[in-house]
This record gives structure tokens, sequence and C-alpha cells, in this order.
DNA sequence: GGATATTAGTCGTAAATGTAACTAACAACC
DNA sequence: GGTTGTTAGTTACATTTACGACTAATATCC
């Protein structure tokens, strides 16, 4: 007896938009593996501070939606690679403001680069309305208000 | 100096792409995770035998774009709760169809009404229209082609 | 029918992750 | 100024994953 109204895993919003991801992110993968030897988390928080400028842990954490013990991981690692540097805050020694090194700078304009090209290159696969009705779902989705404020 | 044309990680699709889809698993985690004690590939695995009817191990992993690893270890984990059984195959001893047992078929059953509403409910979200393009525009960056063949 | 190659599935180990406990610095309250 | 609470970040440990090596069954080719 099948099932009266069947569901699938194509259907599946979560199930297809991890495929899409995991399908996108592995391809991408390749660029900052293989080149710098780096994590995708260290690849984000390169992202992050390459883009947005220097800030501390927590801002990276709050901004990318990633736990502290995996940025404070990725963080290390990336200072041990001299990509940033750790440097505490006087008025309130808590807090370490990242910063990247002239070489950190070099690998994330370099990545930067790739990273629009291959963003590019997927939405040759889309008209703009699509890629534009695309990115207001994710952005709704994920729980994000589009305005950084 | 502020670069040129400044690249963001909300512009950029795989980023975007695991944030939703990071957000929705995890909450859809709840309901598999607590309920059953089950880790996402278990739940992947129940997913596609009872959407798709038995199969073997191999199946799923092309289904799903699962490594056989993986799917092995969810298969031991969901026989071992006796969702599931192995019967090798007559004409090929390698080969060992899966089959849900009256217990796996009920979870499935709870577990795909709880996908459906879950799914309804994201889509609540949206227009039809988005609904269809995310669809497409998802199915195409995974790779899929949405004929099953 | 015996050597070689494939294929389905499992196992072992190293790496990565999640979770909670921890440390250090600050804040607030008395 | 000491007690209590909070916050940024790290560490420790258990779970999960990735990757490669492995086993067993079948197919191929001679």
């Amino acid at each position: 007896m099948p099932k009266p109204n069947a569901f699938e895993p194509l259907d599946f919003l979560p199930y297809l938009l991890n495929r899409a991801a995991d399908a996108l992110s592995l391809e991408f993968q390749q660029t900052y593996k293989f080149k710098y030897g780096m994590l995708r988390t260290e690849w984000r928080v390169l992202f992050h501070l390459g883009c947005y400028g220097d800030m501390t842990a927590k801002d990276i954490c709050d901004r990318a939606g990633l736990h502290k013990t995996k940025v404070s991981r990725a963080v290390r690692a990336l200072a041990t690679k001299r990509y940033l540097t750790r440097e505490a805050l006087e008025q309130d020694r808590r807090h370490a403001v990242l910063r990247l090194t002239a070489s950190g700078a070099f690998v994330f304009a370099d990545l930067s680069d790739a990273a629009q090209s291959f963003d590019a290159r997927v939405r040759e696969s889309m008209t703009p309305e699509e890629a534009e009705m695309l990115h207001r779902c994710l952005i709704r989705m994920s729980g994000l208000t589009s305005t950084p404020s």
C-alpha cells in the first residue's frame, strides 16, 4: 500500500538545502584547502575579517553564527599560520582584536577573488530574478534580517 | 583603503546556503533527535527507505549522495534500534537489502508527518513562485537532474 | 578453473566537532 | 573592598566524521 500523499526527500527543504550547500561548499573548498591548507571555519573567519575589518572573536561569532569554541580554534590556527594577530584591548583585556597581517590580507584578497568568480559562475545558471529571489529566501530562512544595522 | 568592489559574506552563495541549511537542519533535528535519539544520517537513511521502499546501502549512497561508510554506520545504528533488517540477496551476497521493520515504519510515518508540517511551515514564509523557483535553483545547484530516471 | 579486477560493505585511525567546564577580566551591588 | 554575577575566550573530553585500508563476493579474461 503506497502512501496516499507521499512526501519525498527532494521536496523537503532542509534536505535540498543541505545538498546544495554541500555541493557548493565542497567545490569551493578545493580553493582554500589545497592552496592554503585551511579549514572551512578558518576561511570563514578570514573572510569576515577581510570584509568587515578588525573585530573580536565574539563579533565574528555573532556575525557568522558560529560557536565560540569553533572560532577560537580557527583563530588559533590562523594565528599559527601568521595570517592574523591578536591584540588585547587596553580598556577591557578580555577582548582581543583580531587583525589580518600582510600575508593574511594577501590570502584574503586571493580567496575573495576566487570566491567572487565562483559565485559569479554559479549565478550564471540562473536568471537575475532567480538570483534575487534566492538571496531573499535564503536570508529569510537563515533567520537573518538583511539590515546589518 | 576600502576595497573597490567589496564582496561580502552575505552575497556569497555557499555561505548563505550553509547558513540557511544549518538553521533549518538544526531546528528539524530536534524532532528526530529528542524523540528517537537519531543522528542526521540515520534520519536520512530512514527517510529514503520509507519513501522509496527497500533498497541496498549502495542505492542509498547514490540517491542521497552520502559516503558508504556514513551509510554503513547509520544502517548499523538503525539495525541496533530494530528499525530495519538486513537481508543478503540470494543472487549476489555482497548486497544486503534493507527493509524497515514495523517499528521502523512507524517511526518513519511519524517523522515524515513532522517533516511535512515543518516544510509547510517554512514555505509559509514565501510565495508559491518563490517556493517553486527556490526548488528549481536548489536542484540545479545540487547537481541533480530532477528526473529520477 | 585460476589469476586479476570490481564491487558492496566494514573497520581502524586521525581529524573535526559539540558540549560543558573552566579561567581571567570586568561589573554591580552591598 | 569583598561577594556575586557576567562576559570573552580557552581547554578537556566525548561524539561524529573523513579517509584509507580491508574483507568477502562476484565478474572477467586467459
